[in-house]
DNA sequence: GCTTTGACACTAA
DNA sequence: CTTAGTGCCAAAG
């Protein structure tokens, strides 16, 4: 078996999160079977693609990662970014806190 | 191999 | 609600 990095693990993983959906940082670092929640985000900062998701496939949609108690969080690129780009798939961000937070959240 | 850093989470005040 | 402190883990220096 391939022991891949945990960071690498964690792109997969966000890699499996639908579009038009997000997941938290806790849930994610959760699935992982760890509770790394910082070490997900500290994967996610020192990112391989900071390209958005799209066009090409190994881009992972760092955006769709967001905070527990419903915030953004961060984003190398900028919050605002994030925000905006969560906001094209059909995700609204309200004073950085996202509506209907637990509705769009994905479990794996 | 220890120290520092960090896109977090949780609890207490 | 905000601020402060503690815990957690992995990667980089």
């Amino acid at each position: 078996m391939k022991s891949k990095s945990f960071s690498q693990r964690c792109y997969d993983l966000l890699k499996k999160v639908p579009k038009g959906k997000i997941t938290t940082y806790k849930l994610l670092a959760h699935a992982l079977g760890t509770k790394a929640y910082r070490a997900v985000g500290n994967a996610m900062n020192k990112n391989p693609y900071p390209g958005i998701c799209g066009v090409h496939k190994k881009e992972i949609p760092c955006h769709r990662v967001v905070k527990s108690n419903g915030e953004v969080g961060g984003f190398a690129l900028g919050t605002k970014k994030k925000i905006a780009l969560l906001g094209e798939e059909g995700i609204k961000i309200k004073n950085r806190k996202i509506e209907n937070f637990e509705k769009f959240l994905h479990k794996f």
